[in-house]
DNA sequence: CGTTTCGTTGAAGAGTGTCAAGGCCAGTGG
DNA sequence: CCACTGGCCTTGACACTCTTCAACGAAACG
């Protein structure tokens, strides 16, 4: 598709000129730090639909930060047993699994044409050992990766179907909010398979809750686009209050 | 308690001397970068059962690694909602939520009487600067946390409730394993509630499955005394192909 | 344009949750 | 020492949520 796809591949790419900087590692950093933080060397990868970034099992060499796209992440066991960890998009870094056991321990894939930059790990080492911004910033990315899977751990281990949609539903708006998308508009990029997965729910469930949800009023559904009508009446779901307006209608 | 419990709780601890250097920080590292470990200059601490190491919403300032004793984290909703995130034993690191906002996401407490080393981050970082190996591993407990926490998602989305309950089990197993402990022999540290917040069930649910594991014959339990009688059978029902054998009895 | 993947919806059933009653055990005060 | 208390655990009966199975429609794709 590009006229010199390898070149492109592996042009040198500058955090300080990334229009991501506010999202992205560079986060909180000075125009001093980051200029540093371009040495990390990244290159750009892109990664069509449907293809890996890496594979559970592969040898880890890099994280990456999302440019552009959306992915997910994917354990499978031996048995066949799957769950979608996380959905990623722009400014998100993956791969910190690949860290502990110098092997990924999860797959992550694009679900549209994607491109992230690619940080060699032992660069990341390196350049955190001298500049302290770097190095305390990389650790809060990890921290909060980690509170992000509590969150998700609440959300599977104690809420119920209706719950955990309206909470995933939330939390995908507003993170396209902070990227400058709509917060009520948007498309699902993942199949309701994904989504299931992804909040222990089989397809089914998830397609009946959004036809649900959606005659509640509380959205609208065509496919993968979805329009958030009423954010509020989520949040009620979510903290347990559901509105009344719908228990005189029995299911 | 102590005749002189100030003195007692600001001790210098020094990870070269300490007996868990082989599951702690110093993990793979040499003598001599585990002695510039000790300029962690960690002090211990104990936590009688009950207690909280620290609650969500605390100041963040150090991590802690578990010296004795048993431990769980926990993170609560506004609306009440909770969910047991962890548990956690002698030699793994805690604490690790708070760096990415400077306040603890969850709440740790103590279900017996535990000690712990205090680890101020402030130090860490200081000290990870000069000590690579230090500043790896590290980063590597961070990942295995991240990962730990892909296997409780998969346990949480994709597993049936004895699956859950078995897998929790073959957990605990093996950690005590780990330890220097039995591990077919052990001691549930938690009540049946804490067991069913942090694997997704009602504690109902939980007392039933172990009585009928017990009647299985995969294990014994009396109270919080359990006695793995057959892993190969819990392991069995873990990956999905549960034994033949209570098939004839229908529930 | 056929084929495949994805999504929706219905009916029926399994698996957990809920509610309730009672038992066991440790700690406490008489 | 015993009775009392409260927390924890067990078990049963029943309700209900979610899954399973199945059929069909819609969109995406080569």
């Amino acid at each position: 598709m590009n006229a010199d796809p390898v070149a492109f591949d592996r042009l040198r790419v500058a955090c300080s000129n990334c229009n991501l900087r506010e999202l992205c590692l560079p986060l909180g950093m000075s125009r001093g730090e980051i200029e540093q933080l371009d040495t990390l060397v990244a290159t750009r990868r892109k990664i069509p639909r449907g293809e890996a970034l890496f594979r559970s099992g592969d040898e880890f060499v890099s994280l990456y930060a999302v440019r552009l796209g959306f992915l997910k992440s994917v354990v499978l066991t031996p048995e066949g047993r799957e769950q979608v960890t996380g959905f990623h998009m722009a400014g998100e870094l993956v791969g910190m699994d690949g860290i502990g056991g110098g092997r990924h321990a999860c797959s992550t894939v694009a679900l549209e044409d994607s491109e992230v930059c690619a940080i060699p790990y032992t660069r990341i080492e390196e350049v955190s050992a001298k500049v302290p911004a770097l190095r305390n910033h990389f650790h809060r990315v990890m921290s909060r990766e980690i509170v992000r899977e509590h969150g998700v751990m609440l959300l599977l281990g104690s809420m119920s179907a209706e719950e955990r949609l309206a909470a995933f539903l939330l939390n995908l708006s507003q993170r396209f909010e902070a990227r400058g998308y709509s917060r009520s508009e948007f498309v699902l990029r993942m199949t309701r398979a994904e989504i299931g997965s992804f909040v222990g729910l089989k397809l089914e469930t998830v397609s009946r809750l959004l036809s649900r949800f959606a005659a509640d009023g509380l959205l609208e559904v065509n496919q993968k686009n979805v329009h958030i009508v009423d954010p509020a009446g989520l949040r009620k779901i979510v903290s347990g209050q559901e509105s009344e307006c719908r228990q005189d209608k029995p299911h």
